[in-house]
Parts: structure tokens; C-alpha cells; sequence
DNA sequence: TGCCAGGGATTAG
DNA sequence: CTAATCCATGGC
């Protein structure tokens, strides 16, 4: 009786038209350097992400966009210049593992050239500030790994069009990965994926449930 | 005023 | 394994 909930692959393409017809394009997310972009991945816990970009120009304008200045520089400075993204003593411990992380091997060619994506994510894992969400997002935008982002936007998109989805972030990810396997996405859409489905659960946005098409 | 925002670490069962 | 709690600020 009941109807096969649609695939990644089916949902993307409803989510593309809609933001199509809406105007609404480009990159997911935009960082001008790889460390910038594993800043905002930590920044962004829990947090609006209008309140990450303030913190990630105070880090600009104090040049802790650059790790090594960053491990450089006191605690009180870099727990100021994230302030506006909030866990500002937490974050600022995280930020500054990741930046040690980076420096001392995640930017180094062929670190991850030898791991498989399950090795890597093991890797990621023990960085400390680095969970389950923030290792795939630095997967998939980081090493291009085709990684699906299980956050909780996904996974009320997904419990919306039918599925029986956990409720934390591992378990929908060991219960639904077949999902990621089955669509056969490229890591280009996946990325572009996973921005469409946060862009989509913000509020305000219309539900994807029902889509864009003429007599559903 | 209360509640949540693109989670993670820790602790308790 | 799941659940509760803390982290701390800004915006609606």
C-alpha cells in the first residue's frame, strides 16, 4: 500500500527546480581557503549561520584565517573575534585543533590519498570539535569524498517523503546510507545537495514534500 | 519572553 | 546503544 519513498537522487533534482524557479544558485558554501572553510564548519555548531559570518570576519580582520597565526595568537583574541558565533571558549579549543590538525597534516599532500573514506573519517573523528556532521562536511568539501550530509534537515526531508529515520545523526547514516549508494551521486551533487536541503528546511521555506510539477 | 540556530563532548543509564 | 546536559550568543 504504501508507495517507495523517493531516492537522493529524485529528491535533488525536486529541490534544484524549486530553487531554480525561485532565482536562488551558486556555490553552497563559499570559503576562500580550505582552513576557512573547516572554520565555519566548527563556527557553525548549533549556531545561525548569519552569526557565523560575523565571526569569520573578525578572524579575518585578525588574520586567524590563517592557521598558523591563529595557533599564534592568545585565547582571549580568538575567543573575542568568534564571540558573535556563540560557545566561544569551546569553539575557540576546537578552532584551534583544527588548525594544528591542518597544519600538521590535513594540509599536506597525500594525507589523505592513502585512506579509504571509512580511514579517513576514523581520522577526522579523533580531532577534537570533529563530529559525525562536521567530518562528512569536511569529506565531501574538503577531500571530495562522496559523502551524504545526515544533519537534521536531512533528515526531516527525509522523514517527510516517508522513511522510518533515526533520530541521531548515526544511526539515520548506518540505517538509510543504502539511500547514498543506490543514487550514485557525484561528489559535485552531493555538495550541492546538502546546501539545497539546509537552504530548503530554513524556515520560512516551502516544504519539498510536494514537488514542482505539474498535476502531482 | 521563550526558543532555536547548518553539533559536539561529557556523563549517566 | 539512547538521553540529558552544558556550551553562550544573536535574532525573531
Amino acid at each position: 500500500m504504501l508507495e517507495t519513498p523517493p531516492g537522493l537522487r529524485v529528491l535533488h533534482e525536486r529541490l534544484r527546480a524549486r530553487v531554480a524557479s525561485l532565482g536562488v544558485g551558486g556555490v553552497w558554501w563559499p570559503a576562500d581557503t580550505d582552513f576557512e572553510m573547516i572554520a565555519g564548519a566548527i563556527l557553525t555548531q548549533n549556531t545561525a549561520w548569519r552569526n557565523v559570518e560575523k565571526a569569520l570576519a573578525r578572524m579575518r580582520s585578525r588574520s586567524l584565517l590563517e592557521p598558523g597565526a591563529l595557533l599564534a595568537t592568545a585565547d582571549a583574541v580568538l575567543i573575542d573575534a568568534i564571540r558573535p558565533a556563540g560557545f566561544h571558549t569551546a569553539k575557540s579549543r576546537y578552532l584551534r585543533a583544527a588548525a594544528r590538525w591542518w597544519v600538521e597534516e590535513g594540509s599536506c599532500p597525500g594525507y589523505a590519498q592513502k585512506l579509504d573514506d571509512a580511514q579517513l573519517r576514523t581520522r577526522l573523528l579523533r580531532i577534537p570539535g570533529f563530529g559525525p556532521e562536521t567530518a562528512d562536511v569536511i569529506m565531501l568539501y574538503i577531500f571530495d569524498r562522496p559523502m551524504f550530509i545526515w544533519d537534521a534537515y536531512a533528515r526531516r526531508l527525509l522523514a517527510s517523503v516517508g522513511y522510518d529515520v533515526p533520530g541521531s545523526y548515526e544511526a539515520a547514516r548506518r540505517a538509510l546510507s543504502y539511500l547514498v549508494d543506490e543514487a550514485g551521486l557525484t561528489v559535485a551533487e552531493l555538495a550541492e545537495l546538502h546546501g539545497l536541503i539546509v537552504d530548503s528546511g530554513k524556515a520560512g521555506s516551502r516544504p519539498v514534500t510536494v514537488p514542482p510539477r505539474p498535476h502531482s
